[in-house]
DNA sequence: TTGCTCCTCACGTCACGTGAGGTGGC
DNA sequence: TTGCTCCTCACGTCACGTGAGGTGGC
């Protein structure tokens, strides 16, 4: 006979776990001494207890165990146990996986849309490529912008093919009444009700990474225009804003560390 | 604002997630009405209650959402706790894979050592072909013969190719000092200490195959003599037992349902 | 006598679900 | 008045692990 102590050295079982499946009845000890409560294990006990622990460690509940040991004499009385958890366990691998897959996902585009932008902001003359545009024209104040972005958004779904952007067709600024368009870059032409799709012309632009608030883009407009007139360059309409950096899919962010880049058409 | 029932339509989130949330603090009310204790939330929640479900969705604990709450305010800050959790969520796919592959080797082996013989377990004479067999012979009772098995099934390994048998040379039955060799058929010859392995020599042999425990074998052997003797062939020697089903290696089974054949050699 | 092993409670875990018992507004 | 929604406890879950406090044999 093996005290509890000895016992659980050879089944690798805590003494604790020996204690718990002899209150679940699904290992017995052999003899228990009537005065000390001492549990006592038969060597023969050992083939029961690697039992147990070959179910538990393929992830039958204590429960499950009670009515294998119950209704189980021989192993073939097993394998229809065995073939409900093995769905069980398919289906727990199959859920992961799926986890796994959104993980990934998600630190895709969270990492695409937080390329980095190493510029020192500084004004610059670019050209600009045709792009494919679908966006949502409004008239009214800048704020309400979201609801644009929303439409556009829905209707470009899977084709969106940069970040999203929106056009100002006023060649001043407004508080009411402004005439803007909100959308995103596609890579093929869509068409759905509210939305405008089409190739935006591209060519020269002046252009400046604000970085900041949407609140201080006044001041980069101030800085772009004031190397416009300094050039002597004719500002054309309309102008544009791309937010690389703005409010994130997750977390609103710092908008401290928000990057929007002004482009103004010129000849 | 919403009343918690209505917020809990929105977010999908239970009535009773939804105060559970509020006490763990991850997801705290708009507004608490003092005399009522009833909770409102406002629709710029609903964003939050989004992301805290999507956190769930991948298996972050409620603490570990505090942690990601209290630390991140920006879509980048939140990678690092995605890499961590896709780790934990590949150990657990492998984990599963693992419990998976066990349960399929089991059913596997169960249902090899299964195989049913519909047989009506009448004398027949068959052809036996060659075969590698390796044993380990003794002499002594047959009850010893366990340890045998325990050598010859640790030298033979995965090379083990068909059921234990064991060769009787004795051609009378002995109590003590019986001349038995326990073994298995393997797919190649192997070289162990103890372990004679070699060609088994094939031919024509009487069989019998015996349903029942080992302690009534002698039924089956008087059966089988009586028909050699009947037909007059000569029995010859090692004769040999395979035993086709007997304790199972998770339940010991059902006696009753044992199956062993036993061949004698005629010429 | 000191350690070691053994014993029996009792409590904690994790993210809620399930009542029980009660209240206030429509 | 009746339903419905809302509230706050309190308890259960699953397989043990972690003490606390105590005993008997070497």
């Amino acid at each position: 006979l093996f005290t509890i102590g000895e016992f659980s050295m050879i089944t690798h079982l805590s003494v604790k776990t020996l204690r718990y499946y002899h209150d679940e009845g699904i290992l017995k000890p052999d003899y228990v001494d009537a005065d000390t409560g001492y549990r006592y294990y038969r060597e023969a006990s050992v083939d029961k207890a690697a039992l147990i622990s070959m179910l538990r460690s393929i992830d039958f509940s204590i429960n499950e165990i009670k009515e294998i040991l119950k209704s189980c004499t021989d192993d073939i009385d097993i394998t229809v146990f065995f073939e409900q958890q093995q769905d069980k366990i398919r289906a727990k691998i199959d859920k992961y996986v799926r986890m796994e897959s959104i993980i990934k996902e998600m630190l895709k585009t969270i990492r695409e849309n937080n390329m980095k932008y190493k510029d020192n902001y500084t004004v610059e003359i670019k050209d600009i490529d045709d792009i494919i545009f679908a966006g949502n024209r409004f008239k009214g104040e800048y704020k309400n912008v979201g609801n644009s972005f929303k439409l556009a958004g829905r209707a470009a779904g899977r084709f969106i093919a940069g970040k999203a952007m929106s056009l100002y067709y006023d060649r001043e600024y407004r508080e009411k009444d402004a005439d803007i368009e909100a959308g995103f870059p596609v890579s093929k032409t869509i068409s759905s009700e509210n939305i405008n799709c089409r190739v935006l012309k591209g060519g020269k632009f002046v252009t400046l990474i604000h970085r900041g608030p949407y609140g201080n883009l006044s001041r980069s407009y101030e800085k772009i225009f004031g190397f416009i007139n300094g050039n002597k360059l004719n500002a054309g309409s309309p102008s544009r804003e791309v937010y690389l950096k703005g409010p994130g899919i997750l977390f609103r962010g710092n908008q401290d560390k928000y990057l929007t880049e002004i482009q103004i058409p010129v000849e």
